[in-house]
DNA sequence: GAACAATATGAACTATAGTTCATCATAGAT
DNA sequence: ATCTATGATGAACTATAGTTCATATTGTTC
């Protein structure tokens, strides 16, 4: 058998803590401030991570598989009959207003020199889930003709995170779902998400 | 009143090197290593800029600067009737080909928990260059009409860095100029043209 | 509920990196 | 050429933050 209850326990309380205390503090969050913010002493965060550089690639990993996770449930939609636009401009908005946090994680990764090389899996799942959407959303003539996975990739990798307001997450967005869709269907607003001003 | 010559010669040296040793290390880039590259000693570092934060600021002022300088120089041509879009795209393209070293400076600065609050009075310059480089790039109708200069603000903020590679770095900035200029101008549509604006 | 292994604790240790300062060197003035 | 104020030097100091480990606690098994 695995953990035992209270170190599972513990484990999942650290890393929401890393999270949390590196989004406020960037790279600077101590161990003492994440283990005093999990309600833990130091020397059990060392236990399960033992090394600062192993917590923040864990709570990398974290971040990643949750964009996995929402690229292939956007995936399972259009499988269901869902508009791929429709769900392309959903997984966006749902990272940009939650990934303030995860951002912080990643930027603090790599200005600790962390580079989450194990990541490799995960980054062929979420790349082959989006081959589809986009592939599926070309099919309904909703985007522009040149647009590739690629470019949704570069767009997540290069999304502002919580150093910009939320109005001016949503005015990025905005912009950038002009730069992947055709103009002729520019005046229409697929998603209903019409934040500008 | 001056600097002595030599000391003036490794203000600008020391600048110089921080640039490059926060763009190769990030915020890791030590006092010592700085000094080094910079072929002084720590302590004429220390003369110079008596704290971290203080040598990291002054890189931050030479960046907004160099960006300051690059929109009035926009907004001269202009006025010496060049076309604003493409002035504005000039502005972006150099921004993007130079600014990897810079982005490195204000991300650092960012986690050293470092507020560039002297930078208004830089801010209220590109911002009055902007206002006039977007107005006249609207009066050629270059330009989505809700576009503003915040929105040029903003994506001039999440600019990628070096990051992402040279061809990212510029097919980004395609899919951006795409965001903001009218769909007439962007493509034909000969099926059935139905984007009034 | 006793026994044991797994886990938690946190004061102490250590390494890293920012900063200081007594001393030396030199640019610029007379 | 001399002088001195400004600047440069770098070993030493110190503060910060990552890490360890001897000890105490607790979940789990029989």
């Amino acid at each position: 058998m695995g953990l035992r209850a209270d170190a599972a326990r513990n484990r999942a309380r650290i890393l929401e803590a890393a999270r949390a205390q590196i989004a406020r503090y960037g790279p600077r969050a101590g161990m003492d401030e994440i283990a005093e913010a999990a309600g833990v002493a130091v020397g059990t965060l060392y236990r399960h991570f033992p090394t600062k550089a192993d917590l923040i690639s864990a709570a990398l990993t974290d971040r990643t598989t949750r964009v996995v996770d929402s690229v292939e449930a956007a995936v399972d939609r259009v499988h269901a009959g869902g508009r791929a636009l429709e769900e392309i401009t959903a997984v966006f908005t749902e990272l940009v207003d939650v990934s303030g946090e995860d951002r912080a994680v990643k930027s603090a990764a790599a200005a600790l020199g962390i580079n989450g090389d194990d990541q490799a899996q995960q980054r062929k799942r979420a790349r082959a889930g989006l081959d589809r959407l986009i592939a599926a959303a070309h099919e309904d003539g909703d985007l522009h003709p040149d647009v590739t996975s690629a470019d949704i990739a570069l767009l997540l990798t290069t999304m502002p995170g919580h150093e910009i307001d939320a109005r001016a997450r949503s005015r990025w967005l905005e912009l950038m779902l002009r730069g992947l869709t055709p103009a002729y269907r520019r005046d229409r607003d697929p998603a209903g998400r019409n934040a500008g001003e």
